[in-house]
DNA sequence: CGACGCCTTGACCCCAGTCAAGTGTGGTGG
DNA sequence: CCACCACACTTGACTGGGGTCAAGGCGTCG
């Protein structure tokens, strides 16, 4: 019985306190009555879907300020706290203009999982997750990663030796140095940008339609 | 210049008349303000992202029934009609109740497409394509599948040419049949899903925590 | 100590990307 | 009317990237 529930203290009104889980803590199941929306305070949470056949998918990993849970009536996908320990703070659905904002984010972040796992290259998948990680956690030069490899891999749709791989080849291109197997330092970003093809949007806002005719039919591969 | 705006006439209040639109038209593009919210009342389309280099993301699909464009801000896809014509209603954002329900249609479709891409091979992302829109066209046995095959490869993140040859592939096997290029009959639905490994959802609701312990190392592959 | 989890590396091989050619259809102009 | 081209789809041959299987290194726990 893992259910973060039984460590929450209830409040009246939308709002809960911040409460803590441990790593490996499930927050709520996949199919699950979805009663609560939730973000991160701190640490990490993954939100994951298990097949029928027990293959998994992880969907999405949430970082501190990031929501989950927004799904309405039955939870999709499973999430679980990945880093050693994570505060998390709960809402129930209400306040219309909260709830809006909630949503938003949440989609944000599928958007651009699709984007990332749309990629063709198993190198530029993960150059693009650390470079997404890297924004994610406001910039810094070093990224924590506190997921093990098979989280990325099952995120990414790779395996986890083709996840090391990457990560050796990244290593030896000297685009990234690995203090220890769960921190990153981004050595040279630009290059590691260009590895994972970041869509830096010169695609001009407005009328550019002349820019890209609507009928094209060619794309670079 | 192919906006749709140029077809639409603007009305008092949050929802405007449906409009048509035809194939190749575009109806906001990447990096537009967003301002509109759209759903679909026949025809297909789809959306959208153009990387720097020229590469393109197909995010999504959208059926009768269906939104999109639920982007707050500025829209981070173009929207583009895939069938010979299409017709769309447009909303303001305004009405909150309203509101929430788009937005979670549209994070129920990018989970979804979430788990169409992150599978592995190529023929169970092209059996789980044709099983989704099975689904989401209401379950007739023909399926309309009025966009081209680049716009399929760019969405699952394959080549026309691999697309090409699953649809041979599952020719051959007997589980679909194919009347012309943009219309397909699903003969052995129950082999198809197989193929895709269809999350039946066969974990249960509730405390199934014991079934999955959150320590649980070793999934398929 | 051994067992186990997690990560890495190597060897092998197959799936899917690449390049190229062929077919069928629709549009355009002579 | 046909000639020609553009476009979409298919198929084949080849090759390389990434999956698979196996082994080995660490760190932690009992």
């Amino acid at each position: 019985m893992n259910y973060l529930e039984n460590a929450i203290t209830c409040m009246k009104g939308n709002v809960f306190p911040i409460s803590r889980a441990q790593k490996g803590a499930v927050i709520y199941h996949q199919n699950d009555l979805a009663r609560f929306r939730f973000e991160v305070a701190a640490g990490v949470i993954r939100t994951t879907y298990l097949f029928a056949d027990g293959r998994r998918q992880v969907t999405g990993f949430c970082f501190e300020g990031e929501v989950f849970g927004t799904d309405q009536g039955i939870y999709k996908t499973s999430a679980e706290v990945v880093s050693e320990t994570a505060r998390v703070r709960r809402f129930c659905w209400g306040d219309s203009a909260e709830d809006e904002r909630a949503l938003n984010k949440s989609l944000g972040l599928l958007e651009n999982s699709i984007l990332l796992i749309g990629r063709r290259t198993a190198l530029s998948r993960v150059a693009a997750f650390l470079a997404d990680i890297r924004l994610r956690t406001k910039g810094s030069q070093w990224i924590p990663l506190p997921m093990p490899r098979a989280d990325i891999a099952d995120y990414l749709g790779l395996t986890v030796e083709t996840v090391s791989r990457m990560f050796s080849e990244l290593r030896r291109k000297r685009l990234i140095a690995q203090l220890e197997d769960h921190l990153v330092q981004i050595i040279d970003q630009e290059r590691l940008e260009a590895l994972a093809g970041v869509g830096t949007d010169e695609i001009p806002p407005g009328h550019a339609s002349d820019n890209f005719p609507p009928h094209r039919t060619h794309y670079p591969r």
